[in-house]
DNA sequence: AATGAATGAGACTTCATTCAT
DNA sequence: AATGAATGAAGTCTCATTCAT
């Protein structure tokens, strides 16, 4: 590990990551702060420290760094053993919902550029209806785990729906707030909790 | 007055609508189909049918055209009286629905580009966290005056959020999905519904 | 008179002055202030407080405006005799820097306009040299008449050619300086008249 | 070398000069010529025969350009030794006079171009100070040194700013007058000579 | 006489992309 | 593999000028 301080990703454990990697972060970035259109190949190599030919040496069009990152989205299934708390949907989600955060944190930006950029481009946009429906089934996955059967499928979907809403949009558009209470989730989770609880089995 | 039809809301009653009005409708238009950055001002001109000059005339920047269209946001209040089924949150709500559907069937294009421009346009920004405010807030009003009273008001502020997302979402993000399935909402809202009703009070 | 006060020179005693006039005292104003052709029409309009067509009507093409405003350059002969202390060549061409100050005080800002502008437009070119000939003659004058005859021709030449070049420069370039010292003046004068009075007759 | 005659420095012996420089060359004739906001970027492209976009690839903005054109000025200290003749002002400041119109030569255009724009362009207002505090100073020494000392400091000062005047102005804002007969220059140049010499010590 | 909407040429500038080295 | 000069299309914006009223 040098002496010398570094962009967030651009070093890995001592060494300069490889120029393509740090294009790539440069990318995520500025993609994030200003949107596709806005941010200049030019500065991406900028911030990559790398010469301007060097981006589209390794990605020909600018396009292809999206599809690039896109590729790169973590994907990791949430086991739902680790969170499920039997008998306690409550407490389920909340685990979940912190765990979906903590997977998040590394990608917040990417989350949020895929918002952006889905209308443009259709990558994009596949991209995240899938990842939403992603969310959707482990959110499910927990909800059932947790009631131990028993509740009407209908009922399950719609509180994962809504719950998966909630958390997407924590997660990308509601991120302009700035203040984002962690008990505003907390009151959207329990009253779908208690509502599932509430239901006739 | 020809015989031809011709680009919604770019006649006015046979004559062609002001030039001003054009340029705002094209760029309305445009905005929302490929993004503020990815439309360039003189295809605004070609489409509203006006000389490339006139746009800038009318709007120096073109950062002028977000803004006035900002301003042009419809932002009537729905009368609560006139969806309200005392006593019936669900069906209540359904009506309320259905009303914000028609409200927002006219700037469906205008809310959608909300969302994308958020992030780099503070005028927009805000813009967008008014109207989900407002919206919360006749959610709420709605439910408040169908309940007959006796709701938890934690209770009313979690379900009117959570439809208020589900609205928000399905008004701008969601139409990605292209069916748009009405009993989609009618699921959510009858599970929000229900919860209330459940609640001890 | 109304009670608003208003841009020196648009009003004449009371009464706001006509509006081609306002208009080229704007002009004339503006040109000095950042060049001809970095003053679009329609700052010109909106200083002279006149709608942006009129400026037009009266002057067709914006270097109408430039011709104008040289036929207006105030052409007063100094009388010799207001200036002339016979015998005295220096206190003579003091009194003669500060009667040109007096004049040129009026219209400054216009002299220094025909220095920028001289090479671009042909009229100003012309004018400019006018200008400075007519000084140099001027200059002559009071010399001759203070001298009381005895000077060789060449040498009255140079002193005016010289002193021309020092008010001229003072008057328009010179004003860059910001500090612009009166003795400079002085220094230059002195050594002038002394010069004269030095030479063989 | 080839048997065409080409751009004055377009062509450096036989080859042609960087684009950078042709571009340079280019607007330092074409900013004389017309002006500097008269000047097309496209214009200097052309004359420069570089694409459109060269310019600005290496002058981000037009003002860069002028900047560029600033440090480039020439700015030898001329050496007294070489023009003074011990003993004889009138010629030694001949001598220096054929001196700097030898230096200034290879940059008349721009020389011319400083004044111009001094106004609009502070950076040009600064060097253009400074060249002509620079010119009085070399006058101021070549003085000193020709007469041998015994003139008085203040006689010197005027002297030299006198000259430096004529010198600029026939450098520079002189050129108008299109025939710049050499005696005018040697009229004034014996003038302040003489005056000098026939100072009180 | 006066006005301000309208026009279109053209200015500066940015940028993705290519290419010779 | 890597570079940075070079290219030209296209974008935003300004402005003198015209013209119908």
């Amino acid at each position: 590990m040098t002496a010398f301080a570094d962009r967030e990703g651009a070093r890995v454990n001592g060494k300069q990551a490889p120029a393509r990697e740090r294009i790539l972060v440069a990318a995520e970035e500025l993609f994030a702060e200003s949107g596709f259109d806005a941010t200049p190949t030019s500065r991406i190599a900028e911030r990559a420290d790398v010469p301007k030919g060097l981006v589209h040496y390794y990605f020909r069009r600018k396009s292809d760094l999206l599809a690039a990152l896109i590729k790169r989205l973590p994907d990791e299934q949430i086991d739902p053993a680790r969170v499920v708390v039997p008998g306690d949907i409550a407490e389920s989600l909340r685990r979940l919902v912190s765990e979906l955060d903590a997977r998040l944190a590394g990608s917040r930006m990417l989350s949020h550029l895929l918002w952006r950029e889905a209308d443009t481009h259709r990558a994009v946009r596949d991209a995240l209806q899938d990842r939403f429906q992603h969310l959707v089934r482990e959110v499910k996955a927990v909800i059932v785990a947790a009631s131990e059967g028993g509740l009407a499928v209908a009922d399950v979907d719609s509180a994962a729906g809504l719950l998966a809403l909630a958390v997407s949009y924590r997660h990308s558009v509601a991120r302009h707030a700035g203040d984002d209470p962690p008990d505003l989730m907390e009151r959207e989770l329990t009253f779908i909790a208690d509502a599932l609880m509430a239901r006739p089995r």
